[in-house]
DNA sequence: ACTTCGACCTGTTGGC
DNA sequence: TGCCAACAGGTCGAAG
């Protein structure tokens, strides 16, 4: 489901309910997620106050004093700020307690996410340490895009969903920005020039940045923090629009599986 | 070093 | 109404 931008919406919206509050309990009602919940987290985070809420990649940290937990909401996963008296759902794995009445709920009903527990730098844990640059900062170019791709025959489209070059970058926004680009998803990523890479970069960027503004894509079961759903999907030009006109030219959407993925372009637009 | 593909899961949707 | 297959926003790791 989240990609960086639902990500990011996630990390706003629960940042003040949780930022400088001290965890009374930890309740999991279900361990199995994509590795199982550590029962340390249960033990150790009540007592501890959450420091800050960042992002790397579609990982979410929250930082105590001496311990990181890093949540990943997999496919179908999402946190919601509730009151007490809020129903428990199927697949509520865990659920933080606040001092100020307020609990954390991680829902993840496909089990595909993570909630890791650890007592080091989070950005060295295993899972992080080999993902690649975010795209919202300078180190994110075409020359990045470019170099790393030179010995790269897969269709550029699955190059940058590749995480370990460029994080945060899902199915619908590598379709969109594509889309922006003029780029036929299915060339290789070896056969894309600087200058094209160079729009490419420029339009990951703006893409992602406008799907933040607007609170992410609910496609179906997407929410804020807060329940309400994101905006950006009124948005899509390209993705879901198999058989529609293009926005840009008229010509109908395409829609191709890449990488066992669906993947939608205009063949017109798209070179 | 790179590519491909199956695996991990549950819920929803659409065809018959 | 029921049944069944196909598909869904993401990774990971084995095998070639």
């Amino acid at each position: 489901m989240p990609e960086l931008p639902e990500v990011e919406t996630t990390r706003k919206g629960i940042s003040p309910a949780i930022v400088d509050q001290l965890v009374d309990s930890v309740v999991i009602r279900d361990y199995r997620l994509r590795w199982p919940i550590s029962k340390a987290l249960e033990q150790q985070l009540p007592g501890q106050t959450i420091n800050s809420v960042d992002r790397r990649g579609k990982y979410l940290l929250l930082r105590t004093d001496t311990h990181c937990l890093i949540i990943h909401l997999g496919m179908s996963g999402h946190l919601r700020i509730v009151t007490p008296d809020t129903l428990v759902k199927k697949h509520d794995h865990v659920e933080i307690h606040f001092n100020n009445k307020l609990f954390l709920r991680y829902n993840a009903p496909r089990r595909f996410g993570a909630v890791l527990w650890t007592n080091q730098d989070p950005l060295k844990h295993e899972r992080l340490i080999k993902l690649g640059v975010e795209p919202l900062t300078e180190k994110f170019t075409a020359e990045l895009l470019y170099k790393n791709s030179r010995s790269r025959t897969v269709p550029v489209k699955s190059y940058i969903m590749n995480g370990s070059l460029v994080v945060g970058v899902g199915n619908i926004y590598a379709c969109e920005s594509l889309f922006l680009a003029g780029i036929d998803p299915r060339k290789a990523a070896n056969s894309i020039s600087l200058k094209r890479y160079q729009r490419l970069c420029d339009s990951i960027k703006l893409v992602l940045k406008q799907a933040i503004i607007a609170g992410g894509t609910t496609l179906k079961d997407f929410r804020k923090s807060d329940g309400k759903p994101g905006y950006f999907a009124q948005k899509l030009k390209v993705y879901g629009r198999t058989t529609e006109a293009c926005v840009t030219c008229g010509r109908k959407i395409k829609s191709i599986m890449i990488s066992q993925r669906n993947t939608f372009w205009c063949s017109a637009c798209q070179r």
